[in-house]
RNA sequence: CGGGGCGUAGUAUACCGGUAGUACGUCUGCUUUGGGAGCAGAUAGACCGAGUUCGAUUCUCGGCGCCCCGACCA
């Protein structure tokens, strides 16, 4: 994409009241705007990055067995009743509102309830069983106080799967199986080094939650971590028996600052059991449906990257989630860098190329805070050596490569 | 929800009980071009409401909004 035509523009100055690093740099790159509090528009290079993370996201799920719906933002009062988590007095979170009749509905902060409703229509049997449902879809949560930028806002985007097994040990094989991919996610995103599963709390149906947090000094939570052994104990849970389950001692964890990237939670029958989502097993005999329930965040994953590997000149993508993998610099060599700019392309290498009538300064200094994992320059210096300098972001590290090194490099 | 801070051009800020200045941005023109360039000109602002006052952006009260700490995070 060429730069004079992308209508976001990058600023040197940060807006006076946002202290948060990702809020901070997603704004002046102009990849975010604020609307209000806690709640943030994508814009064409945030777009890019949220979809290429919900993306990946997406495969992994699908690798899984999972199918994408998308259920409704608004929400039915009378089913949320059956489960107990209408009033305010147990959910304190809720968006509300009325229906011209004066009907109360809610904007829907999570899906159990619906999709376990959906599911009373599609399973009878033993042998409609298992049935992964997932979605990415904006959820609505009334936060009472709105912090850190885009990482926990009042609307966002949230991919929620649900299982239903029939039994409990096909639960536990499956949430095994998404436990992995969510580590694969991590992974590709570029925080999997830096991410840790941690034992938190798990309610009625299983002992243990598992969280996946991601170190980071802007982390609203405190963990205890073994780095050896790779787990982590969420602080609210920490006690002699949870070490003992875990075969942990004390000395051997290290309290750490860590942000909440995902959740994993075995549901039981906690809402199969008031809605009514049951199965006939191979005697014919009425069971509830076993559930479990799988969350990440994409926008809050985005805000996490740029947390985790901003340097003092602005973002730094992995390349997995970057808009644009590579930032073409025009150094007033309009005809060459033209040239180059369709030769990438045509190779099918996402480039941002900056065309505008801009001082070198300008543009280095955006190219920067913009965070392309390459950048490549073309003025009369390149041409004059016969070869394009290349720049990565992350290391700093320059080459001069000629047409054919550089698309070797880009290419891979 | 408790506590604290703050609302002045698009952004960041200054001064002031007598209607606002600077920088960046933006626009025009010329010059410039390897780290946010220069000159000239232009554009654009007191969150809302009430009160005090001859006069309020400034003082008082209320509302709304934003940020931070804490609580909360199903």
């Amino acid at each position: 994409m060429k730069q004079s035509q992308l209508f976001t523009k990058t600023r040197k100055e940060a807006p006076k009241d946002e202290v948060s690093k990702n809020a901070e740099l997603l704004i002046r790159a102009g990849y975010v705007h604020k609307e209000m509090a806690g709640v943030y528009s994508y814009l064409p290079l945030g777009l890019r990055v949220l979809n290429k993370i919900e993306n990946i996201i997406r495969e992994e799920m699908n690798a899984i067995g999972g199918q994408e719906v998308s259920m409704t933002a608004l929400q039915d009062r009378m089913l949320w009743e059956k489960t107990d988590r209408w009033d305010d007095a147990k959910v304190d979170n809720w968006f509300k509102t009325k229906l011209k009749n004066g009907n109360e509905v809610g904007l829907g902060f999570t899906h159990e309830e619906a999709i376990t409703n959906i599911m009373t229509n599609h399973i009878a049997s033993y042998k409609d069983l298992p049935i992964y449902a997932y979605q990415i879809q904006t959820k609505f949560r009334n936060e009472t106080r709105a912090k850190s930028g885009i990482m926990r806002g009042r609307e966002f985007s949230m991919k929620d799967l649900y299982s239903f097994s029939a039994m409990q040990e096909d639960l536990d094989v499956f949430y095994e199986k998404a436990k992995q991919a969510y580590k694969n996610i991590f992974e590709r995103a570029g925080i999997g080094e830096i991410t840790f599963v941690t034992f938190a709390s798990g309610g009625v149906f299983s002992k243990y939650s598992h969280e996946f947090q991601t170190l980071s000094d802007a982390g609203e939570d405190t963990i205890y971590l073994s780095r050896e052994k790779g787990v982590a104990v969420n602080k609210e849970v920490l006690n002699d028996e949870v070490l003992n389950d875990l075969g942990l001692t004390r000395d051997e964890l290290e309290e750490v600052h860590s942000i909440e990237t995902g959740n994993i939670f075995k549901l039981g029958t906690r809402f199969s059991a008031p809605i009514g989502l049951n199965y006939k097993d191979e005697n014919g005999e009425q069971k509830p449906v076993i559930m479990g329930s799988y969350g990440i965040g994409p926008g809050r994953l985005m805000g996490t990257i740029v947390e985790s590997f901003a340097d003092e000149k602005g973002i730094v993508w992995p390349e997995s989630v970057a808009p644009f993998k590579v930032h073409l610099i025009d150094l007033r060599e309009k005809e060459a860098s033209d040239t180059l700019y369709k030769k990438l392309t045509d190779a099918g290498i996402e480039v941002l190329y900056d065309d505008r009538d801009q001082s070198a300064g300008e543009k280095f200094g955006g190219s920067d805070l913009l965070g392309m994992p390459y950048r490549v320059v073309v003025s009369s210096k390149t041409l004059a050596s016969g070869k394009f300098e290349v720049k990565a972001r992350k290391t700093g590290e320059v080459l001069m490569l000629d047409e054919n090194e550089l698309l070797n490099l880009l290419n891979t």
